[in-house]
DNA sequence: TAGTGGTCTAGACCACTCA
DNA sequence: GAGTGGTCTAGACCACTAT
């Protein structure tokens, strides 16, 4: 194959873009120059370009032309692991121990993400996760027996409650939303961290084709990092 | 245009492979195949599991074929926006106000991440990001001036660091650390929290072309989350 | 070595939107 | 109305890798 291919047109041009050979929101030249200009057709350049639109790069319209932009959005993707293998990344050894399962009727909050009625109950979990038998993370969860009735007979045992899930309900969505707070005094004994200690929180619903499936806090121990690039 | 087109098959495959018509791991058709059955070319059935596999949700082989992934990595991506914007998105009004511009040696951590050699100086910038006249967020900024020395003379009184710097060293990449944090003497001050409170801390430092442009710590005002969807 | 995905091409038509 | 990007097609060749 020739060297001309969308990936490395998409670097050139990245790199082009990066250099400041069009200013931002200047108009970059159109395709068809393009293709001339590299020595290759339209649908390849069309590619790389849209690779580039995708990121943020550059924004595109019909008749209007490819613009660079004028705002680059920042984006961050990270990688939201399951807490074994955060845990077996850092060369420790993983454990967990499920410190509360039952099944009642939630509180309103929880009820709302859940999308359950009122007086449906749920299936309350709470984990702890330990990497070299010291406290990892502390799971706080909510189960909508609704979706997956079968969580009731779970092996949680030898299984986290996290890890059944996603393979037995995986490719579902749901959001996540990440903050700080100050320990309970449940969270911090759990944690053996001190009450009022600055913990770090992911707090995540998932749904499946329009079910919410499970909402979760988990509650990393003092001092995680949550690391990512741009 | 036909209803096939290659949006159209990748969210027909995407709920293919959500009701479990393939088994985790499982071998799907063929592009050939799945062409024969959508009716149409190879190439949008190409375009449309690339899709799929970017996102993880398949795993693509050459000779090996197509299998739905046995861990699918979930991903989250999140905006990285500039404060004043995150502050407008609340409705509220945006200020910011300087609190510290020195030219100084920094400490070795900040030297180390700014690849500056010994005694070399950088630019400190202490910034409060107000909303409605309130802290929003504390900026503790260090800037690699041998990168962008025209730092020195902007005026910081109309534009913030942060979109100075997105505006004359755009495109640049990075990494980004999130964390919670007890609130120092000097962030809980500025902030004007308690100290010990627990903050939410986004760490950042951005590069061009290999050379550090500037390292930054954001400390957000309690009770900020940060949200994003899988 | 054979089969699968990765990519390019050339041409075509369509959809959007600016003037 | 005209120009731009969005997409599809059909065919071709290549690159990787399982067998």
């Amino acid at each position: 194959m020739s060297s001309v291919t969308h990936q490395t047109i998409r670097q050139s041009i990245l790199e082009r873009i990066q250099k400041g050979e069009w200013a931002l929101g200047e108009l970059i030249p159109g395709e068809a120059v393009l293709a001339d200009e590299y020595g290759c057709a339209r649908t390849t350049i069309n590619r790389a370009l849209q690779g580039l639109a995708s990121e943020g790069l550059i924004v595109r319209k019909r008749k209007g032309g490819t613009r660079v932009s004028e705002m680059p959005v920042r984006q961050a993707k990270f990688d939201i692991p399951i807490v074994r293998e955060q845990v077996e990344a850092f060369g420790a050894q993983y454990r967990h121990q499920v410190l509360r399962k039952a099944e009642k009727v939630p509180p309103l909050g929880i009820r709302t993400r859940l999308g359950l009625e009122k007086g449906a109950k749920a299936l309350q979990l709470d984990t702890i996760h330990l990497a070299d038998g010291r406290p990892f993370a502390f799971e706080a969860r909510w189960v909508n027996l609704q979706v997956v009735p079968e969580m009731r007979n779970a092996p949680l045992d030898e299984i986290s409650a996290n890890e059944w899930l996603v393979q037995t309900v995986p490719f579902s969505s749901g959001d996540v939303v990440f903050t700080a707070v100050s320990a309970s005094k449940e969270v911090a004994s759990a944690l053996e961290a001190k009450e009022g200690a600055a913990i770090f929180v992911i707090d995540r619903t998932t749904s499946l084709a329009g079910d919410f499936v499970t909402t979760m806090k988990l509650f990393y121990r003092e001092g995680y990092q949550l690391y990512s690039q741009l």
